[in-house]
Order: C-alpha cells, then sequence, then structure tokens
RNA sequence: GCCGCAGUAGCUCAGUGGUAGAGCACACCCUUGGUAAGGGUGAGGCCGGGAGUUCGAUCCUCCCCUGCGGCACCA
C-alpha cells in the first residue's frame, strides 16, 4: 500500500498508508484527541472521521471547540436523530430528505396523518432516549443497485428518487446508528452520544412540497434549532420572543396605525396615524425626487385590456390580475404595475433627445391578486402603492442613469438608518425576449454602476425578470434580518412594444430605454419593516403622534391646551390629553402607543412655565422651560433632508 | 394555491350538546392623583358564513370565507 504525507494546521508533516481515516490520524495524534474527535477538515472539505484518505492532503481535526463544523454536524445528526425516532414511533412513516439550514435543520416526511404539536414532544423524548444510546455512526458506501433495492424492500420510494437522481459515479453513502439507516452524503458524528443534549429543541410542523414543487406530494416538515449550548439556545429563543414582540401586526394595532379585515383581504385599512406616517413618507419621497429631476404623474386604476395585451401583461399575468366587471362590453383591469400607464404619457408627444433622460414618477397603487397564502400583514398585500418612476434615456445615459439610481437609493435609506444594504443581481432568465447584445449591453450598464459606486453586490443568474436584468436591495434591520425593498431594472422591451421613440440628434426616430425603478418599494411594506425595524418606536420626524401633553392635575389643564398650541405652531403633531385620568394611567398608555414625547404638566409647571419631558423608554424625567422644548422638539421634527 | 392549526364582546382569551364568561378598552359616578394600569356601576355577542346530524348545535359532521405557521408564488 502506498505512503501519503499529511500535513495538521501547525505545518507538521505525517505518513500514513493510503486509505487511512481521519479518526486514525485523529488517535495516532492522541488517544484523548481520538475521542473528542468529530469531524475532519480535508483539503478545505468537512469530511467525516471514517473517509478514507487516498492523498496527499491537508488535514484538521475537528472538535466540539470548532463551532461551525461542530454546529453543522451536531444539526445534521440531529436531522437523521429526528427521523430515526420518528420511524420507530411510527413505523410507517416514509423518510425524504433533511438538510441543515440556519440555525437548525428540518426533515420532511411522508405520513397519512398529520404530526401534532404533542407528537413534537414524544418524538423529543424518543430522541432523547437515541443521544442517550451513543450508538456509533458507521457510513458505508453501497452500490447502486443494492440501496435501490433496499429501498424498495422497504418500501422508501423518496429515497429511490434520490438516488436517482444522484450522478452515476458520486458513492451512495449510508449511514447508520444502530439498526436504523438514511442514505446521506454526511459528515456525521462519531456517535449519536456526541449531540448535546439540551441544547436543541424540535420547533414546528409544516407542509412541505417534494422537491419544492407545488405540483408534487405534500410532505410534513418538523423544523428544529440546535445550538452548541443551552445558553446559545435560550438566546435564539429570546430573540425568536423579540422578534415577536416587534410584529408589525400587533404594533399597528397597539399603535393604531391600521387594520386589515374579511371583507378585503390583502388590502389596508389606514387610520388616521397610520396614514399620517403614510403621507410623511411620500412627502419626504417627493421632496428627494424632486431634488433629483423627477417630474410626478398619475394615471388610472383602470384601464382597457387593449393596453394590457399591448404591455403583455394580459396574457402573461392575467391570474395576478383584478379584473373589472363593467356594463359595457369592454375589458377592463385594474394596473398591476404602472409602467403602461407611464408608456401612455411618453408616447402622448413627440420626444426628442433634448427630453432626456426623462423621469416619471407616481405614488400608484397597484393591484395584484396574490395567492391568498402569500399575504402577511403589511409585508405582501394586494393593493398598495409603490413609490415607482420610470426613467427614458438614450442607451449613452443608461450606466449613468444607474448610477444616479443608486446613489438615490443608497442616500434614502440612510436616511432612515438602514446602512446595511446588500444588491442582488439577478441576469438574463432562460425564458426571456430581446436580443443577446441588449441583455449584454443592460447587465453591464448594472454592473458598471454597482462597479463605480464600489458596491459588493451577489449575483442569481438567471433570476431576472423576462424583458430585463434587476437589481433589488436588500435592508439588514437591527435586529439582522433581510428586507427586500428596492430594485432598478433594465428594459428594452417596453418601449418597443408600445412604439416609443425619440428624436435623435441626426433626425432619426430610435426607441428609448427604460429603466423601472422603486425605493421603499411598497409604502405599505416600507411601513411594516420601518415598524419592525424600531419595535414601533418610530424616529421623532416620522412618528404620526410626536408629544402628548398630560394633564397631572385637572387645574393645570388651560396650561396643557396652551403647550399644544405653541407646539402646533412649531409645527409639531401634539395633543392634549386632560382626561380624569392619573399621570400613570396616561404614560403607561401613551408609552404603549410608542408616543416619542410624553410632557406632564402639574401645578409647579404651570407656576413656572415648564414641562416634564419624558421620552419614551426612558424612566427618567426632566423639567425645562417650555420654549426650549419647543425649539429642541421642532429641531428633531426636521426631516433628516431638511437639515 | 397546498399542508396543518385557529375563528367566542373593540382587543387578549376561557367555556359548555340545553342559545355564554373574564381582563383590558368603552359609558357614567367617585377620586385631583407627580411619570407604565386608583375605585365603583353599567352597556356591550347571529359564539366567521352556509348546510347537515339531533327534540335541541357556539360545541359534532361537511362545504365556504378569513387569519396564523410553513411550502409554493412574488411580473
Amino acid at each position: 500500500m502506498s505512503q501519503i504525507t499529511l500535513t495538521l494546521p501547525d505545518g507538521s508533516k505525517r505518513q500514513y498508508s493510503s486509505g487511512i481515516t481521519p479518526k486514525a490520524v485523529a488517535i495516532d495524534i492522541s488517544t484523548s484527541l481520538g475521542k473528542k474527535a468529530i469531524s475532519s477538515t480535508v483539503n478545505g472539505s468537512h469530511w467525516d472521521l471514517q473517509w478514507p484518505i487516498d492523498s496527499d492532503s491537508n488535514i484538521a481535526i475537528n472538535t466540539v471547540k470548532d463551532e461551525q463544523p461542530a454546529l453543522e454536524l451536531v444539526r445534521h445528526d440531529l436531522a437523521h436523530i429526528m427521523a430515526r425516532a420518528v420511524q420507530e414511533i411510527w413505523p410507517d412513516v416514509k423518510v425524504t430528505i433533511g438538510p441543515v439550514i440556519e440555525n437548525g435543520w428540518y426533515y420532511d416526511f411522508d405520513r397519512r396523518d398529520p404530526f401534532t404539536p404533542e407528537d413534537l414532544g414524544i418524538i423529543e423524548k424518543k430522541m432523547k432516549d437515541i443521544i442517550n444510546l451513543c450508538d456509533p455512526v458507521r457510513t458505508e458506501v453501497w452500490d447502486r443497485s443494492a440501496a435501490i433495492a433496499y429501498y424498495e424492500k422497504n418500501n422508501e420510494p423518496y429515497k429511490i428518487e434520490l438516488i436517482e437522481a444522484i450522478p452515476g459515479d458520486e458513492p451512495l453513502r449510508m449511514y447508520w446508528h444502530g439498526d436504523w439507516q438514511d442514505l446521506c452524503r454526511g459528515p456525521h458524528l462519531q456517535n449519536t452520544g456526541q449531540v448535546p443534549g439540551d441544547s436543541w429543541k424540535l420547533m414546528s410542523v409544516a407542509g412541505a412540497y417534494w422537491r419544492g414543487d407545488s405540483k408534487r406530494s405534500m410532505l410534513q416538515r418538523i423544523y428544529g434549532v440546535a445550538f452548541k449550548n443551552k445558553e446559545d439556545l435560550r438566546s435564539h429563543l429570546n430573540f425568536l420572543e423579540e422578534a415577536a414582540k416587534r410584529d408589525h401586526r400587533k404594533l399597528g394595532r397597539a399603535m393604531n396605525l391600521f387594520h386589515l379585515e374579511e371583507v378585503a383581504p390583502g388590502s389596508v385599512f389606514w387610520h388616521p396615524s397610520g396614514w399620517c406616517l403614510f403621507q410623511n413618507l411620500i412627502s419626504y419621497m417627493r421632496r428627494r425626487q424632486e431634488t433629483a429631476g423627477y417630474v410626478e404623474v398619475n394615471t388610472p386604476d383602470i384601464m382597457d385590456r387593449a393596453l394590457w395585451e399591448t404591455s403583455g401583461h394580459w396574457f402573461n399575468y392575467m391570474e395576478n390580475m383584478f379584473l373589472a366587471q363593467t356594463h359595457d362590453d369592454r375589458d377592463y383591469a385594474l394596473k398591476p404595475m404602472n409602467c403602461p400607464g407611464h408608456m401612455m404619457i411618453y408616447n402622448e408627444n413627440i420626444r426628442s433627445y433634448r427630453d432626456l433622460p426623462m423621469k416619471i414618477s407616481e405614488f400608484g397603487k397597484v393591484h395584484r391578486y396574490e395567492p391568498s397564502g402569500a399575504l402577511h400583514g403589511l409585508l405582501r398585500v394586494r393593493s398598495f402603492t409603490q413609490d415607482d418612476a420610470h426613467i427614458y434615456c438614450t442607451p449613452e445615459q443608461l450606466t449613468d442613469e444607474c448610477l444616479k439610481v443608486n446613489e438615490l437609493i443608497l442616500s434614502i435609506y440612510k436616511d432612515f438608518g438602514f446602512e446595511d444594504v446588500h444588491i442582488k443581481l439577478s441576469t438574463r432568465p432562460e425564458n426571456r425576449i430581446g436580443s443577446d447584445e441588449s441583455w449584454d449591453l443592460s447587465e453591464a450598464a448594472l454592473k458598471t454602476a454597482l462597479d463605480r459606486a464600489g458596491m459588493s453586490y451577489t449575483i442569481f443568474d438567471g433570476e431576472g425578470a423576462f424583458y430585463g436584468p434587476k437589481l433589488e436591495y436588500v435592508l439588514r434591520d437591527a435586529i439582522k434580518r433581510d428586507w427586500q425593498c428596492g430594485t432598478l431594472q433594465v428594459d428594452y422591451n417596453l418601449p418597443e412594444r408600445f412604439g416609443s421613440t425619440f428624436v435623435s440628434a441626426s433626425g432619426e426616430k430610435l426607441a428609448p430605454i427604460m429603466l423601472h425603478r422603486a425605493l421603499f418599494g411598497s409604502l405599505e411594506r416600507f411601513i411594516g419593516i420601518l415598524i419592525e425595524e424600531h419595535a414601533g418606536k418610530l424616529p421623532f420626524w416620522l412618528a404620526p403622534r410626536q408629544v402628548v401633553v398630560a394633564a397631572i392635575v385637572s387645574d393645570a389643564n388651560e396650561y396643557c391646551v396652551e403647550v399644544v398650541a405653541a407646539l402646533k405652531a412649531a409645527g409639531i403633531r401634539a395633543e392634549a390629553d386632560l382626561r380624569n385620568e392619573k399621570i400613570n394611567y396616561k404614560v403607561r398608555e401613551h408609552s404603549v402607543g410608542k408616543v416619542p414625547v410624553i410632557l406632564a404638566c402639574g401645578i409647579r409647571e404651570v407656576e413656572e412655565k415648564t414641562v416634564s419631558v419624558r421620552r419614551l423608554g426612558e424612566k427618567q424625567t426632566k423639567v425645562s422651560p417650555i420654549t426650549d422644548v419647543v425649539n429642541a422638539l421642532s429641531k428633531e421634527a426636521m426631516p433628516p433632508d431638511l437639515v
């Protein structure tokens, strides 16, 4: 047998016979390492301890202290342990796949009866028994036909399908714990006892399509989370609780911003406070766009079928459109996008190259018949307002215009405190229209703009819209969740479908290129994100109710009204709370309602012309002269673009 | 759209095969209280909609609607 050289992380080299396993290497280094070892890293790949090494390699032995590989293994082994537990409890359940995901794992099962929440407890208990068995994990490489025969015998059709999808030259690995086995590419721990007993938890059951395909059978998925220790698990569960407290649907009710109801699924009833916030955002965006050279328009909500046929929506997106039934013989539809309307405005005049770039914006309300299961508070609705705009430009202007949109969008996100933004670039899909040349140009325009701006981005090959590539702007919020908001798309197609032209300097009629862009994306969605980002504690300039002036005793009522008047005169949204309630009660109520500033006034304040200032979330109060407070707050009320 | 769970007062939720209950919110009264719920009284419900089983359904069965958690989808 030939000799191979293995290089350890410290640079030392050791000679072994070809075919040595990392396990044997670990034992050779020290007996204790052999016991503690959980896996190895061979030439940068995560390896099982049992896989033979047959050439010179770099090798590192991993223990539970190596967090990344350890967590991956623990999660992966838990997936197997869970599948084994499920099959031991319900032998007729068929297994499918069980990958590691962020924070944990899931496993998809095919079972006639649904798993109940109580079942999760039963499964957890069984899993703990399996962990306590400390069953050694062993792996075998199987021949394809043997594996298929084995699964045919055991009536595991999903596994057979998986094997058939694995390329012929890849080894088929079978992993065993005790008498239970699973087809798996590994790696795995040495024995089930290496899984910590108390740092994981089964979370939920949900339906999931086999192979993610909605045409195939619905399986039952059990999700679990696992961490390196109990503290990490606890902090993850805390995180979930914190995230739940930020839920914009709950806060939207507490802050009396909006509600949703059965008569209009997926459409928002904006209350006065919510609509105030909505309008604040629009005012802000209007100023920013005006400065950036946009002109605002408004186009019809309901337009004739002919328009949607020209745009391509009628045949491609009919299922997602709201149609309007009328008493004449015409077919109408509610607009799902603003672009066709903007095409009509562009085409209404003969355009010169001197008019370009032409930037048409609209706070247009669009309706899309989203699948019922997709609806989610403000984040996924059926009617929403886009801060939409279309930029018509010449090919020469294209890159520059992309760059400008990118700058504008980042500057706007910054004003809202979102500085951690990443970009997805989706390139030409298989199913597309337009020439390869135009795709080359539009993809290059987006890339060049990003490169010039020094932005990093992730490319999603083949994920672009059928008419052009797109950028998507993803914000990371205060608790590290990602939200997709803005978009920038290059489109050679719509101008062509609508026969749009401009007259060039040499008098030729040429087709303009069109950019689709939205910065907030959907106002509804952006408000949902803002609420969750700030846990309801909106920045002062955005808060719909900025100040409540609360009387401590009724003798201060008159003074409170004066204070409110002074605040209003300074442009601050203020109201008086003169109700016959204790100050404790008022403070609590307005804190729950996320009012940023409470000014409490009693006899002392009346006499001294002061107010007692209490900021949301702070226990301390500060008594200041009324004029100082008005001045300070009116400064704070200034939108960031006007500061 | 698919799988599962749920729908009872404005909100959060309890409950039973014999047509309903709590807390908060609301109204009125007492209370003028110094920074996250003072006390009392009262009003408030087609128990999501429809059909069936039953002497009788909020409760059991079926269909539909809506919501929630996922999956799929997101031009």
